[in-house]
DNA sequence: GACATTTCCTTGAGTGCTCAAGTTTATGGC
DNA sequence: GCCATAAACTTGAGCACTCAAGGAAATGTC
């Protein structure tokens, strides 16, 4: 096998376990999977935590119907709320609530910890996570801090 | 954001964006997905060209439930028969066809030329392919040359 | 100012996975 | 030999995504 394909194969595996992980540690701590933490990260870094679900589907990676498919429960359990848009009818933005930001915040600590204990020292150099990082950006989608 | 947790958001990322690369190829030249294309790649790499569907799913990473319907549809459409244990009436084997070798190795050189695209010259250095598999390896799961 | 086109979003149907529960067969202790 | 336990597999229910279709509102054209 190639260098290229046995790579390819390996990213797909090494994504299956690590989203595992974050779902096992969001879930039990948090009650949301990582998608879900993703989402709010997301509304979370726009300007006044809010986003027009088109513009969070393309930030995600996602179709606009997984998006319209996540908010949901999202919104049942009020993290998020839907706003309309005072020019055009037919944007609906979804904004974080405070609760929803108190809530991120907790996450994203439990996030973090996570991203650390899978990175940890002394499997994983200072320089290499950002190496790894990089080399991701290139293989496609939008990263986390564009 | 920690390098740590910008790395794994960015995986994910990755990873979705492969994979769309990946099914839109195979499925249009073969009718299969990548997920379909890495259960027939192990198969054949297999002795025999078989193996337990137990085993199978610890390969793949997936569960033994995983495992039985992702095989239905390819036994269906006859790359894979399933085989009976004559020591152990619990096992069932999968085992490719002399149909399914012939397919897979059609599939696999779409998915070599799909991965060489991916990570082309010049974008991709020689040396940089294989570095990113050596990262990949440690963030978990079992890679295809395990 | 009516009409075709485009944009934003939702919904129905289908797919591919999970977990939990159940069936069947093998194994070990006595 | 019997019974409890374990292992291999399947099945039902549920979840998260996709695509295709459709509704409603904005935009461009004439």
């Amino acid at each position: 096998m190639s260098d290229a394909l046995d790579a390819a194969l390996r990213l797909v595996r090494a994504q299956a376990a690590l989203v595992r992980r974050f779902d096992a540690r969001l879930g039990g701590l948090h009650g949301v999977s990582l998608a879900d933490f993703t989402l709010l990260l997301r509304l979370g870094q726009a300007p006044g935590n809010r986003m027009r679900r088109v513009d969070l589907a393309e930030a995600l990676g996602l179709t606009a119907s997984g998006v319209t498919r996540a908010l949901a429960p999202l919104e049942r359990i009020g993290l998020v709320t839907r706003e309309p848009d005072a020019r055009d009818a037919r944007v609906a933005y979804a904004s974080l609530t405070g609760t929803g930001r108190a809530r991120l915040k907790e996450m994203r600590a439990t996030a973090e910890e996570t991203a650390g204990d899978l990175f940890a020292a002394p499997a994983w150099g200072e320089e290499e996570v950002p190496l790894l990082a990089a080399l991701l950006t290139r293989v496609g989608g939008t990263g986390p801090r564009a």
